[in-house]
DNA sequence: CTTCCTTCGGTGACATTGTCACTGACAGAT
DNA sequence: ATCTGTCAGTGACAATGTCACCGAAGGAAG
């Protein structure tokens, strides 16, 4: 049962709510319940069974795999009215979570129990719509992961990340090479390898936990074939 | 439109069918047909807008990405009774085909136009639930090989394929490295070197086409860790 | 300010994997 | 018996992953 407040908060997240008295918009209202998670926490882990479904107010979430030797990949973050596409498939099929989904900012969101979230499906189209939407988006993402992993080489896959994460107005990107390594799959030594490259190239400037942009056009180019 | 003998198979194929005069099974009926495709035919290619959605009836077919460089990865394969996510999520994001898809033993399935297949999905539980447990399921497949592909060694993935296609009583393997390769998502030389590896280890025997293993125990434990 | 300590990054060595170029072996067709 | 296309083996090299180790930077504690 959510109470006034945020009762005002899902409906202005969540198009599905638009209409206000509609069946869909009561079950919210009272099988709905808000969380709060700290950064740091660990949402799912793998092989975790899911037992509700959530949708974020606030906060950042990132889900990724692990291998045995500790190196990570992300597999996508999640914000503002975002819902994790693992969780629904898990859900549906009673398999475990095949990730770890950890706070990167503290997170408040909406959690459904899971028979809710059945049997709003059956239920309700509008929810149906979202949950589907969910599914084919996020799944889009997940195969350009594949693609990624799979066939493209790491010095156009860095050059894309830094640009995706910076704009020519802001050039300086606040990362450790850790936190690069643990989003592309690969490990910090390789990352500064290739960066020092870049350095040697005149496309960027690092520093301790920095890397700015010196020559994006430069840039696009590394990130487009080499 | 469907014949009487195409309906009959189709019943005993689909679970979602199984009552006689329902509204799904009418609706089947009428709008579903029956395609065939030969062997070698292209289904999609990436970057396709998919237009319908298909349920095997017999034959098979293997939905997998191919790289710059022309080196092909096998997401998963397509038999009797089953269904192409990837599909299922264009058709629902009007997005493109991140994949592609062909025949490798000759195809005959039912074809449902898009517009039936959203209708449908918004009309009937039966319909809905079946696609629901499609993707869950797919997904996972999918998940898997993202794990496969970041962090497992190649050695390990090339004898758990050996296990996964063969058994105790037929032990040898008729394919080429290229086809292993192509599953896997590496090159022939890669193969060829590490079934040389597993030759030397007296794991397997080869021959021009095929792989006979020798030891399966030896075999499982190199697929374990190594 | 100095010292300590943790985090971050650099480096060399080596193993694994991917790519390229080339070669020869095999099997079916003529 | 020869031809031809497919299949497999090899060496060289590049790219990436892993390990071990080191030093630099910056904050915390004294």
């Amino acid at each position: 049962m959510l109470t006034e407040a945020q009762w005002t908060e899902a409906v202005a997240l969540l198009p599905f709510l638009a209409h206000p008295d509609t069946a869909i918009t009561r079950a919210f209202r009272h099988e709905a319940m808000l969380m709060r998670l700290p950064e740091g926490a660990t949402i799912f882990s793998e092989g975790d069974a899911c037992t509700s479904f959530s949708i974020l107010l606030s906060g950042q979430v990132r889900v990724f795999k692990i291998g045995e030797t500790g190196r990570e990949l992300t597999l996508y973050r999640l914000a503002r009215g975002e819902s994790c596409i693992l969780t629904a498939s898990c859900l549906l099929s009673e398999r475990q979570f095949p990730a770890i989904a950890t706070v990167e900012q503290m997170v408040e969101a909406f959690v459904i129990p899971q028979t809710s979230f059945q049997g709003w499906i059956d239920t309700y189209p509008a929810w149906r719509a979202y949950i589907f939407q969910l599914i084919a988006q996020r799944l889009s993402t997940v195969m350009a992961v594949v693609d990624e992993i799979a066939f493209r080489r790491l010095d156009v896959r860095i050059a894309q990340f830094l640009l995706r994460g910076s704009d020519p107005l802001q050039a300086t990107l606040s990362l450790t090479h850790q936190q690069i390594a643990v989003e592309l799959g690969t490990s910090r030594e390789v990352v500064s390898r290739i960066l020092a490259d870049f350095v040697d190239d005149r496309l960027v400037r690092v520093a301790r936990g920095s890397v700015t942009i010196l020559d994006r056009q430069a840039l696009v180019e590394r990130a487009e074939a080499s």
